[in-house]
DNA sequence: AGTTCTTGTATTGTATACAAATATCTAGTA
DNA sequence: TACTAGATATTTGTATACAATACAAGAACT
């Protein structure tokens, strides 16, 4: 760090700095699941004390991307099936209420939003570039989410995509047709479109539900 | 402090016992919204030094009981009427979700642990020991949370109840006729005993509902 | 009188120092 | 060689010190 990498953080305290820099190497595998995150290390390798440090930590933790261990210190969390089926079921749950609520709020403008961001996750796969797959992809989420309209939900469905990220990742990397993720967007748009909450709501259940067969697979 | 006022915290980091403790005082109204947390003070009252203090608020602020204002310092968080309701529907989302997972998960001995805990919150109504009716009537639910089996659920469910627990508090204290939440929950138990998931899902609904509209009365 | 500037004080943000606990290494023994 | 004990080094947990910023009261100016 030394100088801000970008202006954006210029006026954020270190230890938002510090979780942000540290949430991106745990998101994107630079940080794997079981790493231990030690203090002293991550103070000198990033410029700052071990105070932000520390208090990046604890919001890390909060998130639920690292765990710590009593007097042994931060670890990046690793996901059991069970805890990977209970969050998976949880997003499930709060992203069918939201997928529910953008049917009743869609707008005009927004419809076109969707139907754009899912142009730019079909340009992603095309390229093949995982990066802006993953990132297109979850613009494309999102736009439903704000439809909804609940902060909270959106608050509380970031942070549990955040857990089952860094996994989802690393199996769109070996995923054999990732065109079918922009077909099954396509017909959510569809359903968002023609005001069918219930196929909608569906569409959605099925849409994660698949994904989390696959990354089931991946994890064992 | 200075003493360790319970045996179970001789073992936490003080950061955890600062975090449990302002929970506390938050939640139970001795610290009100709006209110300033202002470190040394807290420190000199906790008889602990301020980095406990500060990663405690860190704590505090992910469980969205404090907001932080950049070199202001960390308040007390206040709610919105709309943030309320958004907190409310995404309850109401997870809860449903787990009291159909509780229909199709429930023991013989977990449903009469269920009774029992409605029993319990019969006497605290009689009592009109407020402190205890909020126990007893969170121990009824977490029973149903617990059936369902999703940690992820149960952890997001406390987290958000925790965040309109002090206005349920308040409201509680001017409630006319109590009695009505334990029917409610004897409606619940019944629905549940019966294995109907759609009746006991309604009925969780109406019952979360019901206090909602009560808080938003309180609120304004 | 009202407005801007200055200055003092309080508070947060950050860095460092110290203490307690844990892990690692080495030497000695069976 | 395998194992234990003790010393040593690392690392976390906590306390304190220093720096930067925000707020408030009062002085200087119009």
């Amino acid at each position: 760090m030394g100088f801000y990498e970008n202006e954006e953080d210029a006026f954020l305290p270190l230890r938002d700095v510090v979780f942000k820099q540290l949430r991106e190497e745990i998101l994107y595998g630079k940080l794997k699941p079981g790493e231990r995150l030690m203090e002293i290390a991550l103070s000198e390798r990033l410029g700052v004390s071990r105070t932000p440090v520390r208090e990046g930590i604890r919001l890390l933790e909060k998130e639920g991307l690292v765990v710590m261990l009593p007097r042994r210190g931060a670890h990046v969390a690793s996901i059991t099936p069970k805890q990977l089926e209970d969050v998976l079921e949880a997003r499930r749950t709060l992203e069918t209420f939201a997928v529910n609520g953008c049917c009743a709020r869609i707008t005009k403008s927004r419809f076109e939003e969707l139907k754009s961001a899912n142009r730019l996750f079909a340009e992603a796969v095309d390229k093949a570039d995982l990066r802006e797959m993953a990132d297109t992809d979850t613009a494309f989420h999102n736009i439903i989410i704000d439809t909804a309209g609940n902060d909270k939900v959106k608050e509380l469905l970031t942070s549990l995509k955040e857990q089952i990220f860094r996994y989802k990742y690393e199996f769109m990397k070996e995923m054999e047709d990732p065109t079918r993720l922009v077909r099954e967007h396509d017909q959510i748009i569809k359903a968002i479109g023609e005001s069918r909450a219930d196929k909608a709501v569906e569409l959605i259940r099925m849409h994660i539900d698949s994904q989390a067969i696959d990354i089931f697979r991946k994890i064992k």
